[in-house]
DNA sequence: AATAGTAATGCAAATGTTTTCATAAAATCT
DNA sequence: AGATTTTATGAAAACATTTGCATTACTATT
């Protein structure tokens, strides 16, 4: 038993023990039908014996696969991330690729470097959130000619492939669900729309419903808030302390909409008794929420997984490498998901 | 510009453009003060025109570090987990590592399996979450000798470097400050401890206390619930109609409290005036609650990041490559945070 | 002016695989 | 029994880097 000293064997210790050729070993990894059954067990001992583990970063370097693919969103930390990534993940787990991940905090210029790095490790394919990238990201994804898919929003002439939904349609379809019962004085609770188009594509829709209503909220019923409850209470409180409380409060998502709705209870005010609340997102929980949350449903776990297998298929038409593989963009359905925190007036 | 075909420039096109040899591109990128500022021009140049990306595998392969941490999780999609992540992240990512990520679902044999694919990759350092892991995988780490660090759970006799709390002080403390308010009549929710030793810390400690005071819950007052709010409002729906009502309900963690206070406001019961309900964990947003959840603080982001810094020095210390790196432990605070859904009896 | 020391660079070996091609042995056909 | 095909294996080149050693060209010292 002639272990190396640190334990660590490679393919050559393997072959030594089972008294084969390193192509053989390899080949019994590889193509395993080529190779003797004998033979195969042997090497399958040897294997055991030495506690060899493969070295992709050998295989790699031979011009295959990584088997590893980049996934960069903005934060990890967020209900509505945290879904997408687990099902992403478990998608490509299951085509057998590892997941490399790492997060830019709504900076486009560190998703930049992210990618960098990723590209360094020669990852099979890179996953981004939206469809609000820097140029020199779009050009260095064009450049290396590697598979690319954008998650969440969907754009018919988007510049990558893309699934998800249509944020506009999701802004829309609230506001309108407002406006039907009855409600004009809607404020708005939405983040900083800069380098994030789900957040602006929403926006944008809410908006141009309120506005065909006459309906566009005051500047003191417009609120920023990033998606984090705490936040989201707080920076929403002086908005019902008002001589003049809106009558509904349309947020971004689902988190801000919970925050508004602490805000509401700390102030005494009922819901939806006193004010409505609509969400958009319908992330874990929002359902089972007392009252049950009013929002507009997106298929996360949905979106993650068809996101997890395109992009293997994306991987896959590229080959051989520098072919480069078709647009994918495939839209999903989203739908207002009317339950309890909204009443008419 | 003779780019090659694919746009994949190797360090030999750079060598060539630049009109030096290889050796000084590898060097000015690894060891730039040993080369001449201009050389470093004009190499900067040609690797800005034929847009070479280093390729890591290669890197790794020569012997150096893979630049790769490995991060194994029971589930990313879960509030306390996607916090320890983020700050994990942020940390090795500070320190110019990259992430490798999978989830097991609970399940200590697809751990295992996951370590080996990461061991593939050769990554510097891999990380778990909590001390309980198979037999195998305790080996396998042992025989690799790969830097290793358990998050989330601190054990003074742990067979791994450990940063994180103790889960059975968390159980204790819940049960203790419940018994102090003068409950006698308290329910138990907690997922399944089977390979999960925070929860099974926790629940050994509530148990413990509770036994003390011979406040021992009947079986049907003992709920089994995942770390859900809908399956844990749903689990626990029976217990509140029951003849005789609890007084107060101790939760495996802010999650199931959640679930449980949901459950309750259904059934037109009040919380705490009714009943009390109490967390582990103070997970984001626990304190905007309205009326905000009374917990055990779990310093999640701390613990993510002191893991990811203490990952990275293990990874340090383990340099030359079969050195191994000693064992660090540290333990983080956990207090508790008595807010105001538990009120005396 | 000769010598020693230093800074900058290049050559070539090494890293752990996969794969193409060649060869040997065994099985099948005529 | 000889020819042909099939099966199993090995030798060696290729992949993209890093690094130890050797070499060259300067600079400083005597």
């Amino acid at each position: 038993m002639l272990l190396k000293q640190g334990g660590k064997a490679d393919i050559v210790d393997v072959a030594r023990r089972a008294r084969v050729s390193i192509s053989t070993v390899s080949r019994s990894f590889n193509h395993p039908d080529l190779v003797n059954p004998a033979t195969r067990k042997k090497i399958e001992r040897a294997v055991q014996a030495l506690g060899y583990i493969r070295n992709r970063a050998a295989q790699t370097m031979h011009g295959r696969r990584s088997g590893t693919i980049g996934l960069i969103v903005p934060t990890i930390d967020n209900a509505i991330f945290a879904e997408v990534i687990q099902s992403f993940s478990d998608a490509v787990d299951h085509a057998g690729f590892t997941l490399l991940i790492a997060s830019h905090g709504f900076d486009l210029d560190r998703e930049y470097a992210v990618l960098r790095k990723f590209l360094e490790h020669r990852v099979d394919g890179v996953a981004l959130i939206g469809l609000d990238h820097s140029e020199p990201t779009f050009q260095l994804l064009d450049q290396q000619a590697v598979p690319v898919i954008s998650i969440w929003n969907y754009e018919a002439d988007s510049r990558i492939s893309c699934v998800g939904a249509k944020n506009y349609d999701a802004g829309r379809m609230a506001a309108e669900h407002l406006v039907e019962l009855g409600h004009r004085r809607i404020a708005l609770v939405f983040p900083i729309t800069i380098g994030n188009d789900r957040a602006r594509g929403r926006l944008g829709g809410a908006v141009e419903v309120l506005q065909d209503q006459g309906a566009l909220p005051p500047e003191e019923w417009t609120i920023q808030s990033p998606y984090n409850i705490a936040e989201a209470k707080e920076a929403c409180g002086a908005l019902f302390d008002l001589p003049e409380c809106p009558s509904a409060v349309l947020c971004g998502n689902d988190v801000i909409a919970q925050g508004v709705i602490y805000a509401l209870l700390k102030r005494g005010l009922k819901v939806p008794e006193d004010v409505s609340v609509m969400g958009i997102g319908d992330f874990k929980g929002s359902k089972e929420m007392e009252p049950a949350l009013t929002t507009i449903h997106f298929p996360a776990h949905e979106i993650g997984g068809l996101a997890g297998r395109e992009m293997c298929q994306l991987i896959a038409q590229s080959e051989p490498p520098n072919k480069v593989a078709s647009l994918i963009r495939t839209k999903c359905d989203i739908r207002l998901s009317a339950r309890a925190t909204c009443r008419a007036v």
